[in-house]
DNA sequence: CTGAAAGCGCTTACAG
DNA sequence: CTGAAAGCGCTTACAG
């Protein structure tokens, strides 16, 4: 079980074990001979670098790591896709951990990458505070994923959640739909400016009394659970306005179960236009995000910070997108359709 | 950006490095002065233990690293929920990476993984052959998650895949279906069984001339793919069993974007339960696998090995479960339902 | 309970 | 092009 090290190899090859070491860091600057054997002894031995030893020397391992707040959103899986291919280009490597939707193991995971001393970190969907995020970023570049800031200290790239809010708000409006709910994630990365979104937007609109908001979460059972909510509050609203797309597609399921029909009753829009929503029996109205570039981008600026230099920090904001499918829909009456009446 | 090392608390504390050091892996042997002053300077400076240091002396880096397929299947997320609660239990730390579905990519996420030297691997719904991953088992310990091996060199956990595909075939077939297609995966991890097993019980039933067979793979774009040429092979079949729900999940939308109906004109199986397969509008006739014991199992393979000292191979199989839901049902015609005739 | 020494497996200047 | 020496930040025996 015990591993070949350069050592061993040098032996073997009869050479130094500098010798071997270059011959792995640069075969060019050897001569052919030597190459050669290193090369030939390495292989007899199954020799296998170890990363750990580099490392300590070179004060960096060459891994972005990355924290996702739940690895059953496929959500992150696009933007991880668009972070490796990045991080890959430039000769990094990626590596994940999970914060379990949990702030406290989000902590552990971030603690653990920073002990592993992963030459960067790109936290996405984070349930943590900004502080305490901030507070490691002064050891390694730091890039936030899909939570709004304006830090000095670390670098954050999202889409414009208030603008997608209103947006499918707006959309609503505009189909004659007054009474609106929301289901938000409490202070999940995203949420609270979605939440906003909502709000203003129904302000705008002359709705103000119509605005109910319901607590749910991320999850598919989150937005089950608040539907259900929905549904009891004797208060119901023709449409739904989830916070994310697996919410969604949890509030779906409850509406399903309880025999009313979608959009014919109660309309539904969800947010990051999963690959999954598109299917013809989901076909959800949904806000989109451009997932991949999302990552690229998240990638891109931990980069920056690695190889070229910069220090202040920078925060990128793309435009989301609304994709209108078959969830949503005229309100069963149309005499409300007027603005700012009583909630009854 | 410089971190603090041991020797900077060291100094502030007024102490050794030793102890510091010993500080660190165990307070409660340094007398109570010492250790409130060190711990003290620890916090102020900051200072966080370099795992890779600790790794490069103690040989091991406490991190189970686990290679997982593809990390759009919510399938691999729920192993991983085991798979991480098992390995934290036990001290341990989870760590992924993505093989991109490519059995380079893979091996490529594999030989990061050695070089990081992580204490043992964890492979999931491997794409590579088995020879060839048996070829670093001599380094740390492997489990293998999804694929049958009876090797001597590593462990595998899995469901009986040929079981669960026979009796996928056989509710078909008590239905009254004659005409079952089967979409596979190639070479991929738990294909092949599935693949035998349909063929098998398609034999058993006398069904030996209407077995067909499609290449696909485990996405939900290899599986509508695949379902476009069963469309278009002019021998239309009443029932499909797919490799797994994703790709299930496309054939499906292949099927209803033709204007045919699941289960009237076509009876639909798909193979792992996802959470998404028991959605109302999905409700996916599926062969179930208990995802997170797999996981829980799988750790504690390798945990046997690092930490009780087991030497020989362990694999554990586990039953799988057929889960009837609303894509299977009766052929459109009966007249069928007699076994061994031409297939036209 | 505490300190000095050696070493984990590499890379990095630095001489030859 | 090649070899000896120092050191990355820790832990581990080993004396006191």
């Amino acid at each position: 079980m015990k591993q070949p090290t350069i050592l061993d190899v040098a032996a073997r090859a009869g050479v130094s074990k500098s010798l071997v070491s270059l011959v792995m860091t640069d075969p060019s600057r050897v001569g052919e001979a030597n190459r050669k054997a290193v090369l030939e002894a390495a292989k007899d031995l199954g020799y296998r670098p170890n990363a750990v030893a580099r490392s300590l020397v070179q004060r960096r391992t060459g891994v972005i790591g990355i924290v996702l707040s739940d690895l059953h959103n496929p959500f992150f899986a696009d933007v991880a896709d668009g972070i490796e291919a990045a991080a890959s280009e430039r000769g990094y490597r990626a590596m994940l951990s999970s914060g379990f939707l949990d702030p406290k193991r989000e902590r552990s995971a971030i603690t653990t990458m920073l002990e592993l001393r992963v030459d960067g970190l790109i936290i996405m969907g984070s349930m943590m505070k900004v502080g305490r995020i901030e507070g490691v970023a002064t050891a390694l570049p730091v890039t936030l994923v899909g939570r709004h800031t304006r830090s000095k200290r670390l670098d954050s790239v999202c889409t414009d959640d208030a603008a997608g809010a209103r947006e499918a708000v707006a959309h609503l409006a505009e189909l004659g739909h007054t009474r609106i709910a929301h289901i938000h994630a409490g202070s999940a990365a995203g949420s609270p400016r979605r939440r906003r979104g909502y709000e203003k937007e129904m302000i705008k609109r002359g709705l103000v009394d119509r605005i109910r908001v319901f607590r749910g979460d991320f999850t598919e059972s989150g937005g089950a659970k608040a539907m259900i909510e929905i549904l009891n509050s004797g208060d119901m609203p023709t449409a739904v306005f989830a916070p994310n797309d697996a919410a969604a597609l949890g509030a779906m399921e409850v509406i399903d179960d309880a025999g009313l029909d979608i959009p014919g009753d109660i309309s539904l829009i969800g947010y990051d236009d999963l690959t999954l929503s598109g299917l013809p029996r989901i076909s959800l109205t949904t806000v989109g995000q451009p997932r991949t570039d999302l990552g690229r981008e998240a990638a891109q600026l931990v980069l920056e910070r690695l190889d070229e230099g910069r220090e202040d920090a920078r925060h990128v904001v793309v435009p989301p997108s609304l994709v209108i499918r078959s969830t949503t829909g005229p309100p069963p009456g149309d005499a409300d359709a007027q603005p700012s009446e009583d909630p009854q």
